[in-house]
DNA sequence: TTGACATGCAAGTAAACGCTTGCATATCGT
DNA sequence: ACGATATGCAAGCGTTTACTTGCATGTCAA
């Protein structure tokens, strides 16, 4: 499984990830569609199958075929492991585990 | 304001992270030792000083200059916009808000 | 002031990245 | 079977990225 950092690095997958919050399960001209009309982004098929490719590499997308279709669905799991390395950014303020720790060496 | 996912795309500003949470406030030779010693990463000082300009830039590192030497204070408030747009992330499995949506198309 | 220390700045380079292009494969409806 | 639909694969290309190299600036201690 490839980087998950790397994954979140690029503004389309991003759009594509939002995408499949707004609705899971899409195909990949279901997700071209979207990305033009409602995201303001000019992707072809094969840059966004490439991103696609890139999502499932980083866990962050599951792929399922459906007959001629590939059916894309979100897994936001990995995302947990950016909230667990850096404990400080949920979503409460006041919850900032690791914000005052003491040095080691 | 930069791109906060860009500036965790790289393996080395991740470590750059780490080590401000084991111990905040450090200068950049301090870092780059560190990143040597404990870290297993043989950066340069001016490979690591361009990192930090990327952290800084994201938001995810502050700067105070003491001296001659620049503290380096970790930031991890706009990390928070990572779970707040895949609010599925937070640490409790059963606290995911919008895994279950309905399409609106 | 002088030398050592800590950092700043900018040009150059190799690799990675995102995208396109062109063609191939596979599935469905008729 | 046949055309249309949906996706797969891979080479090529321009840009960005991370890094190095070389020198400049600024601060401290003596």
């Amino acid at each position: 499984m490839s980087d998950v950092y790397k994954a979140l690095a690029d503004e389309t997958r991003r759009a594509i990830l939002d995408e499949l919050v707004r609705r899971d399960e899409q195909t990949l001209f279901e997700l071209v569609n979207r990305l033009i009309s409602a995201h303001g982004l000019s992707s072809s098929r094969q840059a966004v199958s490439q991103h696609l490719a890139v999502l499932e590499d980083a866990g962050l997308v599951r792929v399922e075929r459906r007959g001629r279709y590939r059916i894309h669905h979100l897994d936001t799991g990995p995302l947990r492991a950016i909230t667990e390395r850096w404990p400080v950014a949920l979503g409460d303020p006041s919850n900032t585990p690791n914000a005052h720790r003491k040095e080691k060496t």
